[in-house]
DNA sequence: CTGGGCGGTACAATCCTCCG
DNA sequence: CGGAGGATTGTACCGCCCAG
């Protein structure tokens, strides 16, 4: 059944995303990341969340890796520039949304093709089917970022040939990465550092408050692989014993199954338009790679150094590994599940 | 060439129904 | 009443065009 576009609902959509709210606490926004990357809510919370986290992200690479003081200085320029970008781009959010809710409010939109118009001209796509969202206008920024890792060009590119096989997509010739996801931003710039062209690309209106897409272009780098290249590439090192391209791809396209990872189930799962390339085909588009604690155990190993930056990234999927691998922290993880749910009830 | 505007859509993630 | 699988929703990935 096709979505049919209702005005209730934007009207409700709309009414959360604007509603007043407070800036969330570290703890909130991690707590999100933890949970499943993704920040949503009310344009007042969802911005300053980014917010912290890059803050956080930076203050915490810096005290993890031995950086030079010329790097030092890039870090801390990148996340002042994700800050301006960010505020920018809440207050043209705000701005277009609070129109549009206007509009709505008073009966005086337009709808014309995709669009919805308020009567001064701001305009949000509502098409039958897709996503309702606001493009942002003229929110971008040049920056450059440290490299971090200092692993071999030989390793690194295994880590970026993963990325390239799920998440990773092209401009220009050039590595793009389009996310909704903080961590997602610090794990796959630190593999593409250098030159970076960052912009905030689109609010959308989720039942659940408003989401923010950035886009960041690798500058530095050419896009070398197309993604059907890069997929085999991965299943071919996979075939020879080699996990690490099989790590990026996991935290980018694998399926992240927390329930059965902590009642003891081990299925490494990847979506893949041709699952038979990787393993045993589990259903549409989907392969089992491997299974068992092992495997989840070879994912670790393979990160190396790159799983110190997923740990205090906090990144979900990097959380399931770890929750398969470690026994304690499990335990703790389960501790802190159960606490949860004792104050809920 | 790069940046930016516009838009399209495949498919992953999540929700929800319904069947045993 | 749990969970398989279908339906819905959101995101990630893509391309084209134009200006400077």
């Amino acid at each position: 059944m096709e979505r049919k576009f209702s005005i209730e609902e934007l009207r409700r959509r709309l009414e959360l995303a604007l509603r007043p709210a407070e800036p969330p606490s570290l703890d909130e926004v991690l707590a999100a990341v933890e949970r499943n990357g993704r920040l949503h809510g009310p344009v007042d919370r969802v911005f300053p969340a980014w917010v912290t986290y890059s803050e956080y992200a930076v203050q915490k690479i810096v005290e993890t890796f031995q950086l030079a003081e010329e790097e030092r200085k890039r870090l801390f320029d990148f996340r002042d520039a994700m800050k301006q970008l960010l505020l920018e781009a809440q207050r043209q959010a705000k701005a277009k949304l609070t129109a549009i809710y206007k509009a709505v409010v008073d009966g005086t939109y337009r709808m014309e093709g995709n669009k919805l118009y308020a009567p001064d001209g701001t305009w949000m796509y509502v098409r039958e089917g897709f996503t309702q969202h606001i493009i942002i206008h003229g929110v971008s920024a040049s920056a450059r970022f440290p490299n971090l890792l200092k692993m071999p060009n030989e390793k690194l590119e295994l880590f970026q040939i993963g990325w390239r096989a799920s998440d990773e997509g092209e401009m220009g010739g050039r590595p793009v990465m389009e996310t909704t996801q903080p961590w997602q931003v610090f794990a796959w710039i630190s593999l593409r550092y250098g030159e970076l062209h960052i912009h905030v690309d689109s609010v959308t209106l989720t039942r659940k408050g408003v989401s923010v897409e950035v886009a960041i272009k690798a500058r530095g780098w050419m896009q070398r692989w197309s993604k059907a290249e890069a997929i085999d590439l991965v299943a071919n090192y996979f075939k020879h014993g080699g996990w690490t391209p099989l790590l990026t791809m996991w935290l980018g396209d694998g399926k992240a199954r927390r329930g059965e990872v902590l009642s003891g189930e081990y299925k490494l799962v990847i979506a893949a338009k041709e699952p038979w390339r990787l393993g045993l085909v589990v259903g549409a588009e989907k392969a089992l790679v491997a299974s068992g604690k092992e495997a989840f155990e070879r994912l670790r190993e393979a990160a190396g150094a790159y799983g110190e930056l997923l740990d205090l990234l906090r990144a979900h999927k990097w959380i399931e590994i770890k929750l398969a691998t470690n026994d304690a922290f499990r335990a703790a993880y389960k501790l802190k599940a159960r606490k949860r749910g004792n104050r809920r009830a």
